[in-house]
DNA sequence: TGAGGAATATTTGCATACAATCTATACGCT
DNA sequence: AGCGTATAGATTGTATGCAAATATTCCTCA
């Protein structure tokens, strides 16, 4: 892939959090870089109550780490989790795409029409399609939020609630580790992106879970390639 | 497997997040249950803050869903999630065992001794060793808190510090799940074990991953005949 | 009698203030 | 001089009080 962007902001508290959550991942605030509330408070104009409970959120998502007394610091840069956090990828977004497929496969068994799944389904096309569009226009930076929101409606249409859990529980880190160097691998990703839903709308669920592996394995490989080319900015 | 009972604890800012987790999971509050802050509040003995710095991390965990301004409640009891715990865990563990077989055959193959990995390793053997034990013993409740610790020493010795914290955010969810039902499957399950970690040792990463897989696969089974049986208390 | 809406009541969200703990500096002792 | 300890400073944890928003109640009207 070529990934970043929030799916709808896993958001803390307020959108303080959401905020303070930004200014991680853009590098605002460095990784060791010690969080002092008061500090943060008198930054986001708000005391420290709300920015307590975001470093809480954010201690849960792994993009902060505290310790009683001590209080918070910004997470390691992810750069060391990425194999860790594309494997999670491959092995999670694979289940979720054979899991479509099955549904797929049973609603199509069916005669009862489940409106979720259709609506879902009617948002991939979209997704798809305004991405063959921005492609077209060579808009990359949209390619990568419309990325973001396949893959998630992917995850949605298997109707796994704790996977889609699981899923925005590391898209935190996923962006993170895209925001440190920008891939150009969007318009290679997106034909892939239209065989997989082919795969889960024909409910092949081994096909989709082995397109959908592929897909993931390639923008890993394409991510570390970058990577080589280009090492990281280290904040 | 028949796991319940925390690996350390995912914990939340105080000790209180644990209280309430805790009586989450053992039903004192029961799903649905709208969780007013100044009743746990003077229930915990502690002011509204740190109830609501727990409620935050419970919210990441998924044990209660929040709505701004609307308050807290228990969520939905996670039976209706089990099928999809149990695939995550037959996913997520089974890449754990395969990366610690993996790293197996590289310390074997390199003769310099990783200290963290032998600590680890010998931990493992101390849980095994203290398995046969309680069970020779029957004390199966016992079982149950080593069987935890068992996964979670594996899934460290992958060294995979985004999968560990991936299986701690729904040990939570698997704790409520096992709590509401408790397994007799301890002792079939225990020998498992030992082929697993043998499989690491040899640096077997695709028996490793397999092997894991149908253990985890087997106590889903377990889990879900025992459940037909004698169906939960709906709280 | 039921539905709609306004006023009341309850509850969460946030800010200020104080207590508990950690950290860093300086002092005294060996 | 080096090290352990004590004291002062800084920082987090918690409590109380008030404002904003929601949920409920009750009244009015069709």
């Amino acid at each position: 892939m070529s990934e970043p962007a929030p799916p709808s902001a896993p958001s803390s508290s307020g959108d303080v959090g959401a905020r303070i959550r930004a200014d991680i991942i853009t590098g605002v605030h460095a990784p060791g870089t010690k969080l002092r509330e008061v500090a943060l408070a008198e930054q986001y104009a708000v005391s420290r109550i709300p920015i307590r409970e975001a470093l809480r959120s954010l201690e849960a998502e792994g993009l902060v780490e505290s310790r009683k007394y001590s209080g918070s610091v910004v997470a390691p840069s992810p750069v060391e989790d990425a194999e860790d956090l594309f494997e999670i990828r491959i092995v999670l977004e694979s289940a979720t795409a054979k899991r479509a497929a099955k549904r797929a496969s049973e609603l199509n068994a069916s005669d009862t029409p489940d409106l979720k799944w259709r609506e879902l389904r009617k948002e991939i096309s979209d997704i798809l399609d305004a991405g063959d569009i921005v492609i077209g226009q060579e808009r990359f930076e949209d390619l990568a939020v419309l990325n973001m929101r396949f893959h998630f409606a992917v995850a949605e249409l298997s109707g796994s609630v704790s996977f889609i859990s699981l899923l925005r529980q590391i898209s935190g880190k996923i962006e993170w580790l895209y925001s440190l160097n920008v891939t150009r691998r969007g318009p290679q990703a997106w034909p892939e992106h239209r065989e997989i839903m082919a795969a889960i709308d024909a409910g092949q669920e081994a096909k989709a879970a082995e397109v959908m592996a592929r897909h993931v394995r390639r923008s890993r490989d394409s991510y570390f390639a970058m990577m080589s080319a280009e090492p990281p900015r280290t904040t």
